[in-house]
DNA sequence: ATCTATTTATAAGG
DNA sequence: TCCTTATAAATAGAT
């Protein structure tokens, strides 16, 4: 009886009774789907669609204006010092529109970049964005293998000075020691000694030196775990 | 396991995590039907959506302001001559400003993102860039493919209907050559016959019948060369 | 984020 | 356009 219905494939529909169906269809679904969210949520949802023929189609939780007004100034964050002169400013009422556009299209740019939008494009198209991100990941992987070793050799360079450190304070604890010893008949005080070679602790004692460590003797550097995700 | 899921009212949802969580979830799917909406029926489509918290989300099958423009010019009906007062340009030096440092961020985003100024970046916000991608480069192969596997079976649609046409157009030789012979005896004229089945040549003898091919016969599509050049 | 049971949207056909 | 049905897609609830 009814249609054996087939999954499609998101490109535009060739035949036109069958496009402007769906078109039906599937704008009443959107608009649902929009007020749905409005009222869930408590969002602010503004959604305008024209027809392939130009019919115009618009929903507006609020008031599309208050919606359209709210967008162009999104992160019009500043209450500014406003230059109440109307000269200067009327400059740029192209410069703004180019910006937009500009800006525009590197959004739009950035969403292929990260695998949106992609359905308009055309095989030529999405082999150019292919190869442009073979090549930035290719590009990133490399820089970050870079980093990660420049971080290690860093911190065994910082491993070697404080092992260096750790043995010539046990030199001293010993020189101590020894001295303690030979006063040792009179005051009868004795420091204990001994700690595994691997172990350093800020000892309270004299610092025998000035300090060797350059730049703090912070060594726990954050890597970006976990290392070497995949290939 | 899994939630036995049930179906919910359509009103505001009070708990602040549920709330949040369907709103991700719903604006998602909102987004991507627009986008499906906009590419299979041929239609301009904008939406603007500003979560809760004030975050604002928007798609634009073409661009934004281009779509904000018509529908203004829809609703108001007026043209109207223009009121040329200095009030008029709305748009003002902050607007102007946030949208140059959207700009640059979108701009230095990009850069990154095709493997350029990595330098700065941590090894952490390395990680994430590779992650983003090969997420992107994911997509991008995968409606490649998709595109690719449609413009063969295009191809071997339109190669189908050639063939077809092609013997059409043999037999009708054949015929003409048939009668040719018969008067041949007077005006001692004879046309040539014969070509592979596989070329097909606008012959100028008179069409056989109407043009049975929707949309001109351009058979020549441009694929992005070379195809699928690895996984 | 991930998983599923379920609801919802919708393609195909009248 | 509306109706029907089979099936694809979205998503609520839970982890």
């Amino acid at each position: 009886m009814a249609g054996k219905r087939e999954r499609i494939a998101i490109r535009r529909i060739d035949n036109l009774a069958a496009r402007q169906v769906t078109f039906s269809k599937r704008r009443r679904g959107l608009f649902k789907k929009a007020e749905e969210l409005s009222i869930l949520c408590d969002a602010e949802v503004g959604l305008v669609v024209f027809s392939a023929t130009g019919k115009l189609f618009h929903f507006a939780s609020s008031s599309m204006n208050q919606i359209i007004d709210r967008y162009d100034c999104h992160s019009k964050t500043l209450q500014k010092s406003e230059a109440p002169s109307q000269l200067q400013s009327h400059v740029d009422d192209s410069t703004c529109a180019r910006l937009r556009e500009e800006l525009a299209e590197a959004s739009l740019e950035l969403r292929q970049l990260r695998g949106e939008e992609l359905q308009r494009l055309s095989v030529q198209q999405l082999q150019e964005l292919e190869k442009t991100l073979e090549s930035g990941l290719g590009s990133v992987r490399k820089t970050k293998s870079q980093k990660i070793l420049d971080e290690i050799n860093g911190l065994e360079r910082k491993r070697m000075q404080l092992i260096e450190e750790n043995s010539r304070l046990k030199e001293q604890v010993t020189r101590m020691a020894r001295m303690e010893m030979q006063l040792g008949a009179e005051s009868e005080v004795v420091y204990e000694e001994g700690q595994s070679s691997e172990s350093v602790t800020n000892a309270s004692y004299p610092r025998p030196s000035a300090d060797t460590d350059d730049g703090g003797s912070d060594t726990s550097l954050r890597l970006g775990l976990p290392l070497f995700s995949s290939k």
